[in-house]
DNA sequence: AGAGTATAGTTTCCGTGGAAACATGACCGG
DNA sequence: CCGGTCATGTTTCCACGGAAACTATACTCT
């Protein structure tokens, strides 16, 4: 038989040390505004339209609705985002962004457009593009439908 | 002004996502093992050459020192791995594989395999050569060293 | 040789997320 | 209407890693 294979074989690898540091990277940038790689996308899913279940999050993150949870307790110290009861139903809830919360998200995204300049500026336009392409085809072709932060 | 960009703007969106959902399928798979994927990572590079400095290790995995002193305990315990104190520096020891570990590797080798030919599989053969040359070029454009198991 | 400094590994404390148990409210079938 | 079931959000416990303090040993310089 042959020898194991090495760890440098797998795709896998080197797109786990990519994606780490593009997000190691974003989250010190993130840091400086005082907040996480994951409050990010929630304040960022809570731009649009008005008010979002925790479930509905916790789906569209793929983390569990306990950590939505606790992430939503730290939203809302910071300021951020403002919980509210349903009316009709006593166990629903919705969450939304304070004005302090929408004000963050146009500078919390400007990070992130630098971030991913930054990043991925180092290749040609074409081969970013090819990048980004297949990317996306394993995600479609995979069926993920949830952007786990860890 | 412009809105604020949406989280699938950007390429580190969808490289986060594809990378999270490889290794978690990764960790599945190696979980039947008894193993994690750093637990993985330190196995596989402990079996070739004769024995490695816990700090070295830190330095190639992109973790802390506490961390792979953490990771070493388990590894121990699991009897999978062996600190040796070195003879000439009283502060040094040098980690290798046990006879258990060094069985285990070729095994989770395959695991390996198998799980980043499901996941590139459904790329065909050159989207997925141009993938990894990108992501190399990317390692080697912002001289990435580590590989930070998260 | 001895004081100060550097290095190796460990430990403590903390942040964060998953799993599962929990509490509460809604809904359904009799 | 009432018991069973399901759904929503919270809580508890655990795993795991980083930061920084800590211990022990080595090295350097005078």
């Amino acid at each position: 038989m042959t020898l194991p294979s090495d760890l440098t074989d797998h795709t896998g690898y080197w797109l786990r040390m990519v994606s780490n540091a593009v997000s190691q990277e974003f989250s010190r940038k993130l840091a400086a505004e005082g907040v996480t790689v994951a409050e990010w996308v929630v304040l960022r899913s809570l731009h649009d339209g008005a008010g979002m279940a925790p479930t509905l999050l916790a789906a569209q993150m793929g983390m569990t609705r306990g950590a939505i949870s606790k992430l939503a307790d730290r939203l809302e110290a910071k300021g951020l985002i403002a919980r509210t009861s349903s009316e009709t139903d006593g166990r629903a809830q919705s969450l939304s962004l304070t004005a302090a919360g929408r004000a963050k998200v146009p500078v919390l995204a400007r990070l992130a457009d630098l971030n991913d300049t930054e990043f991925f500026g180092v290749l040609a336009e074409d081969e970013r593009a090819a990048l980004d392409r297949s990317l996306r085809a394993l995600v479609q072709r995979r069926g993920l439908g949830a952007a786990p932060v860890d």
